[in-house]
DNA sequence: GATTAATTCTTGTATATACAAGGTAAAATA
DNA sequence: TATTTTACCTTGTATATACAAGAATTAATC
C-alpha cells in the first residue's frame, strides 16, 4: 500500500535533515512553497511538519518559519557525564570487545522472561567494556535472539556500533527500552574488569530493547562504576 | 486571550478522563458527535483527539473509535518490581510525606544548573518516603520553581499525587525527563530513614522533568534501596 | 440456523478556503 | 536621518467537503 502524502513528505524532510542537507538553524521552505512544490495541500504539508516538530527535528515559529533544530537527542541510550558537574559536557564512551559475538543457548534463569520462540532459537551474546578517558566505567553483556543473524558473529560491527549494525544490515531499529536498576557491590571478577576495589558500589541495569520488528527484543546486562561518571538517561 | 477551540476540547476531555468520568476501555463519543455537540468542525475535534492520543490518554482505532487508555502511566516514571522476578508484577508505592511542601531559596550547589529566572523566584520543596509492602524503598526530595504556585504549599496533593496535582490545578504536565544515575552507599541519615545498615549500596538518581510549560522544569533527588525491589523504567 | 452480503457506523487522508496573528522589510513620514 | 506606518511574508486556527478504509451491525442468502 502506498504511504500517505504527509508520510512521504515527512520522511523526505527528515532524511534531508539527518543527512545534513538542512542544517541546524536553517529555515525549511515555507508551507506554501512545499505545498506548491510537491503539489499537495498546505494542510497536508502542515501534518508532516507537525510530526517533525513533535519529534524535535524542527521548531515552528509563528510568522517566521520552521527552524531546523540541533541534532536530535540520540535517545540517550547510554551516555556519561562527569560526576562533579551533573550538568556538564557529555562524554563519548569508547568500547573494547571482551568476548566476541558467538551463538549459544540462553543462560539459565535469564533476567527477562523469554518467549518459547526465543528459547528455541538460542542467542548470540558478547561482552564489552566501555571506557571514558581511559577509565573502564561499564561492563556490558548483550544478548539477542538468533533469528536469521547467521553472519552476525563472523562480521565486525559497523563503526563499532551494535545498534548501527543491526539497523543497516538487518533493518532492526531500536525504538525504546525498559530497564530495571539496582545498586550492587562489585564481586571479584567485576572488580577486576572495572579496576575497582571489591565491594565498590555499582549500578546494575537490566535492559530490554524494543525494536521495529514485532516481538523481537534485545537484552543487555550492565554494570557501571559511577564514582567518576554518572549514567545519563534522556527520555 | 481565549484558548483555541481544540485546546478547550482537549482540556475538557483530558480532565474528564483524569477524573474518571471516562474510564479505561470506554469509547469516547465519536468525532461527529463531539463535532455537533460542541458546534465545532470535525477537523478541530480531530486535533484535540490527536493530542490526547499523542500523550497516551486515548488510543484511536480506525473504524471503531477512541478508546480511553489505562490510567496514564505517569507512574511508569517510577515503579518497582520484585527483585527475584525482574519480569514480575509491578508494585504500587505508597507514599509518606516526610517534610511538607514549603517555600525556600534554592539549595547551594544545586544538582542541575538553574536559569536566572528560577534562581530569582526560589523553590518549593518537600520530602517523601515511598513504601512497598511496608518497606521504605525510596527517599524522594522534590524541588519546583515557585512561579505562581502560592496555594501549592497550603493545599494537600490530589490523590497523594504530585504530578496529578500539577496537572489538574496548574495545567502543568510532565512530558519527559532526563536523569543521572549513580551508586552510592547509605550515610547514617539515609540509612535511618530507609531502615538499612549504613554502607548499604543505594541507587541515587538526579532527575529533571520537562513539562508542557516551556522552560519550566521540576527536579527530584532520589535514594533507592534496591535490595528487594528494582527501580523500573520504561522507554 | 449458519453463512454471506450489504449497510452503516467509525476514523484516516486530502483538499480548498478564509481569516487571525506574529515577524520582517520596505515605504512613507516626521 | 530616525521613526513610524504599511505591506507582505510567515505560521496558527477553523470550517466545509469529499472520499477511502476498517469495524460492526443488519439484512439477505444458502
Amino acid at each position: 500500500m502506498e504511504p500517505a502524502h504527509y508520510q512521504r513528505l515527512y520522511a523526505l524532510l527528515k532524511s534531508q535533515i539527518q543527512v545534513g542537507q538542512f542544517k541546524e538553524g536553517d529555515l525549511l521552505p515555507s508551507e506554501n512553497e512545499l505545498s506548491t512544490k510537491h503539489k499537495i495541500a498546505r494542510m497536508t504539508v502542515r501534518r508532516a511538519l507537525t510530526e517533525l516538530s513533535n519529534e524535535g527535528y524542527i521548531q515552528k515559529i509563528k510568522g517566521k518559519g520552521s527552524l531546523v533544530s540541533a541534532s536530535r537527542k540520540s535517545l540517550g541510550l547510554l551516555s556519561f557525564k562527569g560526576f562533579s558537574e551533573v550538568v556538564g559536557t557529555e562524554f563519548e564512551a569508547k568500547t573494547m570487545m571482551l568476548r566476541a559475538p558467538h551463538a549459544m543457548p540462553w543462560p539459565d534463569r535469564f533476567f527477562y522472561k523469554l518467549s518459547p520462540k526465543e528459547q528455541e532459537t538460542g542467542c548470540i551474546t558478547f561482552e564489552r567494556v566501555r571506557f571514558v578517558d581511559q577509565y573502564p566505567v561499564l561492563l556490558e553483556h548483550s544478548f539477542l535472539p538468533n533469528h536469521g543473524l547467521d553472519t552476525f558473529c563472523s562480521e565486525p560491527l559497523l563503526d563499532g556500533s551494535f545498534f548501527k549494525t543491526l539497523s543497516v544490515r538487518y533493518q532492526i531499529d531500536v525504538i525504546s527500552y525498559e530497564q530495571d536498576i539496582r545498586a550492587v557491590v562489585a564481586d571479584e571478577v567485576i572488580a577486576f574488569l572495572l579496576k575497582v576495589k571489591p565491594l565498590t558500589p555499582l549500578v546494575q541495569i537490566y535492559r530490554r530493547y524494543h525494536t521495529s520488528v514485532p516481538d523481537y527484543y534485545l537484552y543487555s546486562l550492565l554494570f557501571a562504576n559511577t564514582e567518576k561518571y554518572t549514567i545519563s538517561n534522556y527520555q
